[in-house]
DNA sequence: GAATAATAACTGCCTAGGCAGTAAGTGTGT
DNA sequence: ACACACTTACTGCCTAGGCAGTTATTATTC
């Protein structure tokens, strides 16, 4: 048995976790946006960047699947920063399929100027927080994501999980 | 002096927690959204008639502000609703620039029909969630939603906060 | 080894949402 | 009373992202 947080009957959906975790994705971006926008980026051109850095997805695919972002609309992003020379394309002989996304020093450069005002940002939003409260919000968070990830996935051990039929 | 849970020099994307609290949020839509899609609702046409239900906005100018949805995409999802007869516009004598939003009883219906689907969902993500890891996942949103709430309103003291009419 | 499936990146099209402006209605100050 | 500012809902336009293909490459199967 797992634990049943909601009823029908008493319901009422400003209450559900789901809202407030859309009200706080809004609102953050609304607090980081008009700083990128200022220095004439976007928050998903940022993420590349920045992702690239931490040499967390270093294709177009990983990028798609970490932060998931539609692959369409992923192409053009990587059209832009390199078309501004922020970044380059690499086709590798091992599997010529893949791009392989390069930083440039001015990419670089652009992206270490960039991660201070998202510290600041971050920063004051969770300036009431003690470090117990925030990272336990981090790790409700990761236990939250894990599971709605494994139900999304119909992934490689699912073969013996309850028939999902295709 | 307020807590620095970032650093300039430590800081890494993908451990932000709005890159969390984003994952969060689209994992949810995905998991919700084709449970709506199935019986010829959007999420946010949901949305709209659950709110109505329970009373929290009754006009146009209340899920804008409390959704953070775009005045003029309501406008256009209330009358996709209206023109499925789920629900009406009434202009009220009070303030004649105001639109009172009242459900249908095919409204009423439709919005109690969906309702269970969503708690089970809702049970689902969070099965393995203790009821203390619950209500505390909620108080950090709560507590962080209102900080950054405070952050985007410029001025807001208690003047507005009591302008409540019904 | 050829046919088929699967994968990665990309393209075109379409829709939903952001933005700016408009119109009707209300409040305020003088 | 009048001008002015403000509020609410709506409209048109534009852009970013979702979706369905397409192409190039690699993996699998017979």
């Amino acid at each position: 048995m797992s634990k049943q947080h909601y009823q029908v009957a008493s319901f009422r959906a400003q209450d559900s976790v789901g809202y407030l975790v859309k009200r706080a994705h809004s609102l953050m971006l609304d607090a980081i946006e008009p700083v990128f926008e200022a220095r004439g980026f976007s928050f998903i051109q940022y993420i590349v960047l920045a992702w690239l850095r931490d040499g967390v997805a270093l294709n177009p695919k990983d990028i798609c699947a970490r932060y998931r972002h539609d692959s369409g609309a992923l192409t053009r992003v990587i059209d832009q920063l390199a078309e501004r020379g922020l970044l380059e394309r690499v086709r590798r002989d091992r599997d010529r399929r893949k791009v392989e996304l390069q930083l440039t020093p001015a990419g670089r450069a652009t992206v270490e100027g960039l991660i201070p005002l998202v510290v600041e940002k971050l920063n004051l939003a969770f300036a009431e927080f003690s470090s117990s409260e925030f990272n336990e919000l981090k790790r409700l968070l990761i236990k939250l994501n894990t599971k709605l990830q494994s139900a999304v996935e119909p992934t490689q051990t699912a073969q013996t999980a309850a028939s999902a039929e295709t």
